[in-house]
DNA sequence: CGTATTGCGTCTTCATTGAAAGCATAATAT
DNA sequence: ATATTATGCTTTCAATGAAGACGCAATACG
């Protein structure tokens, strides 16, 4: 299960997606129209500004905005920032890997499901964007 | 990413199908050779005969053997178990749904997405069974 | 200017869960 | 009877999730 976090930072980016012609977005606005406490949503927004996904403006008229286009974030990309590895086990994780203990992972039966769990979900979640599913919520 | 809890039932169930022939096996036994803390393996095989899996014997010759057979326990039966829910999202859940606030699921991209996650992870999950990974492991 | 607006940074808190460890009890084979 | 082994119950300890408080910094606009 995603974690609270994951789950607010995609409803936030699909907000920001919907108004992305409508300049800087208040935090909020966000917060109160997507039920997303205030506080944690500052983290969440910085955390994905700092990754160069979105940028901000301050003062007055200021807000938060897209950096890079909606139809370029991959849903896996921001999965992996906020909530960390997509894989189900650490052996199998291209972006976290660690090797697991009393384990052969070339004959591991484990491992070889789920690498095909992992790859069924990448699949999925490297083709579709931030505007995919924004655009689905219409 | 799964808990530790979920990764030591599954070695743990991956050893005693190995062992399914030679009558009940000791916890000790499995803690040491999958290197498993002693009494968190308790408590986990423990939930594994609560819920039907497996049975265990008291006393001398005693230990964990399976109740069903390993061909009929599925991975999706240990995950929900051990782990919780499969989907990522708790409103999309078949076995622990939970309304979604501020959302009309009806018109959520990112439900949509997730339950495509989650119908290509089951499929796997529901066909692939405990007797299939320990076999894979030989 | 300076003042209101808005994001940024740091620190603290609070509850929950994960991951065990301890110890006493019950069943079983021999 | 006794040794062996599983079971039950309680507690602990650390990490994480999920916030809340408060002050600082930048910007627009008059």
């Amino acid at each position: 299960m995603l974690s609270m976090k994951t789950q607010y930072a995609f409803k936030a980016l699909m907000y920001l997606a919907q108004k992305d012609s409508e300049g800087p977005v208040l935090i909020a606005e966000i917060a109160e129209k997507k039920g997303i406490p205030l506080k944690f949503l500052e983290n969440i927004l910085l955390e994905l500004k700092k990754a160069g996904i979105l940028d901000s403006k301050k003062g007055k008229g200021g807000g938060y905005f897209f950096n890079q286009r909606p139809t370029d974030v991959r849903l896996a990309k921001v999965m992996r920032l906020i909530e960390g590895p997509i894989a189900l086990l650490p052996c199998i994780s291209l972006n976290f890997y660690q090797k697991c203990k009393n384990c052969d992972e070339r004959h591991c039966g484990l491992n070889v499901v789920m690498k095909e769990v992992r790859d069924a979900t990448l699949q999925i979640l490297e083709s579709k964007t931030v505007s995919d599913i924004s655009k689905l919520s219409l």
